[in-house]
DNA sequence: GGCTAACCGGGGCGCGTGTTCCGTATATTC
DNA sequence: GAATATACGGAACACGCGCCCCGGTTAGCC
């Protein structure tokens, strides 16, 4: 209870270790061995076991914080002027993700990693008030709900991470962002 | 060589297993055990292996027949009258095959299954016509090519499998279509 | 009905992988 | 510099799952 602080080699370890899981979850989602992960580190197996619980709980520990990252900047976007300005940046800065991050789909939907709750909830909260704003404005369709959203993103991330060719996600995003918009409504273009 | 007939029991037993399998992988993808297979089918697993090599041999078979019906529809479509309602028919169709199979997405982009690529070529040339013809009347964005659409669509069904909700389904085909369609051009409306 | 060959069932092997344990090494403290 | 708690490493364990094998059974044929 009484939160000792951490012997200097132990804080070390656990850097690496963290540094290691998140280029190899990126690469490899939660298909990565875990013998790979502490290899990658230059660590024993029992030492990853002495920081994380379970291997799901380091993979918790490296997503909530990407995710975490995600939900402030889907805040600073919502407090922006131009809801559909905002809109878009986000969708830009998740493209922009997307290259080779394969963790990131999983933790959208990941169910049943208890620590992952709370910031899924964040960014949905997040979420809503950025496509509600936007759609206030016409620059999403109204029927839209977060979790299309979602889902849609998630795909979007995933396709990007399966297909060789990186400009198939340039193609995607722009497939994603016109089918968002309002049927053309005469009118709405400001 | 010869291929004697198989023995009444066997080909009972063969048609099971190849039952129980589509329900399995259907609801489930590649990640069911083999041995629920063998029980559902109320057979042991040394049965199934008698049929089939290998557990990836039963996925095949049972997908081959999946995709071949894919592709089937898609010349149909592809022999239409109107290029763009014959694309909207493919996806209409494929929408609705979504529901719950997931292995469908999962056969789209399979690698390392010998048996699975003449089928996913077919589907490849198919769906080329399909795509041409409908950007050649203007109906689907000219940039847009075979290998965006198949992995936009395999991602695409695959989150909305995950997704409890139904119609979460339906807005996103919605966005798909209109994001599919090229940013209005005067005069593309016949 | 009996004979033979084909087929069935499920127990068991091997491997990959998550997890634990303990003897050894090292940082910290006095 | 010695004492002690803390951390390390990797071998060993547990387990799920794909796959094989053999004793028993059943279908097909005379």
């Amino acid at each position: 209870m009484a939160d000792r602080p951490l012997r200097a080699d132990a804080r070390r370890n656990r850097e690496r270790v963290l540094e290691a899981a998140r280029e190899l979850f990126a690469a490899s989602g939660l298909a990565v061995p875990l013998d790979d992960i502490a290899a990658r580190a230059g660590v024993g197996p029992g030492t990853v076991y002495r920081h994380f619980p379970t291997k799901e709980a380091l993979f918790e520990a490296v997503t909530v914080a990407r995710l975490r990252d995600l939900v402030e900047f889907a805040r600073g976007c919502a407090a922006d002027d131009d809801p559909a300005a905002a809109f878009d940046r986000f969708l830009d800065r998740l493209t922009e993700e997307a290259a080779a991050k394969r963790n990131l789909p999983e933790a959208f939907t990941a169910v049943g990693m208890e620590g992952l709750v709370p910031v899924q909830e964040e960014l949905y909260a997040a979420l809503a008030v950025l496509v509600g704003r936007a759609q206030e404005v016409g620059a999403v369709r109204p029927e839209i709900r977060v979790p299309d959203l979602l889902v849609l993103l998630k795909a979007m991330l995933q396709a990007a991470g399966e297909s060789p060719d990186p400009t198939v996600l340039d193609r995607i995003a722009l497939v994603l962002r016109d089918g968002l918009r309002p049927p053309t409504d005469p009118g709405s273009i400001l």
